[in-house]
DNA sequence: GAAAATTTGCAACATTATAACATATGCAAA
DNA sequence: TTTGCATATGTTATAATGTTGCAAATTTTC
């Protein structure tokens, strides 16, 4: 009965994955950075869904493509697309996902479905302030937030029987 | 000006192992666990420092202590463990820290110095709750949250120069 | 004390990530 | 235009982290 996002729901995703190369094409020329084609291909790749993919995961599609690609050739652009903001890494799964507020300086929080690995990400300003908050508290200086959720999505719940 | 917590400043951190040590033997007692020497050396040995310990690192240590043992001694020792909340993992570093609630039926928020490695692990209510009204908001089932901020404890701000 | 369950030993393997160095490419001045 | 510089890529090897599967040993239960 709630308005479910992004993830949670059929969608054109194609047009998901058109404005994540669009964005990324204007905020690198903005940032004088070069998006090679290396570069928008793993962005391209990691945009294949909403699930989080592996850096050899990609290795492998980039293989299938006849790019004689190499670990460090994923690692440097996957380095090279979180720097830019356009992906972030999901530090409980050793995976990669496309950054869907790209260009706004954000802090994700990540909800991640143990079911069907969808991912939303979300900016949740009251989460932020909060962690602040308890890290001033004991005069630690925040550098760098991970949030991720694990649990289950609206529609795998649903999926599971509604308990 | 703070009044620091513990990682932060010098203690007897001899007493936080016992501590730590009778904790765990009353809680595996408690839950009908079995706390197993190896266990318990697993135990003692994350609980050196208030810095995280990789895997290897502590099967290193068990290697000098005599014990002839292979990584599925020691991540099988961990996962008992972290199953009874006598430690914590840390995605973000692939390390293991101490629980410091343990017992409490908590979910951790950890301040991870970046400079000196200590690691504090705070219980946030208001954190805690924003997330879970964040979840609630795109009807997410949360079941397992990671929180791990990354930066600078107060004894590595002033090291740097109090700017 | 025998049967069942849990724990450990052990070998091999799988996955994720980086180091080091050579080559190539784009870009800007001379 | 060619020289030089910075950036990006290719390539090989290796490091670091984590798992599977099965056999032996230990502990618990009956
Ligand atoms: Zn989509
Ligand atoms: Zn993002
Ligand atoms: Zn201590
Ligand atoms: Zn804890």
């Amino acid at each position: 009965m709630s308005a479910n996002a992004l993830p949670y729901r059929p969608h054109n995703h194609d047009a998901c994955v058109s404005r994540a190369l669009a964005d990324a094409r204007a905020i690198c020329q903005q940032n004088n950075a070069r998006l090679t084609p290396t570069r928008e291909r793993v962005l391209e790749l990691i945009w294949q869904s909403h699930k989080p993919l592996g850096a050899y995961d990609v290795l492998a599609v980039l293989a299938e493509d006849g790019h004689n690609a190499a670990p460090p050739t994923v690692y440097r652009a996957l380095d090279f697309l979180q720097q830019h903001g356009l992906v972030h890494r999901i530090a409980s799964l050793n995976s990669f996902v496309g950054c869907t507020h790209a260009g706004e300086n954000h802090n994700g929080l990540f909800l991640i479905c143990r079911q069907c690995s969808n991912v939303l990400e979300l900016t949740a300003p009251a989460v932020a302030s909060a962690v602040s908050e308890a890290a001033s508290a004991e005069a630690f200086r925040p550098e760098d937030v991970t949030i991720e959720v694990a649990g289950l999505c609206p529609r795998c719940q649903a999926d599971a029987g509604n308990d």
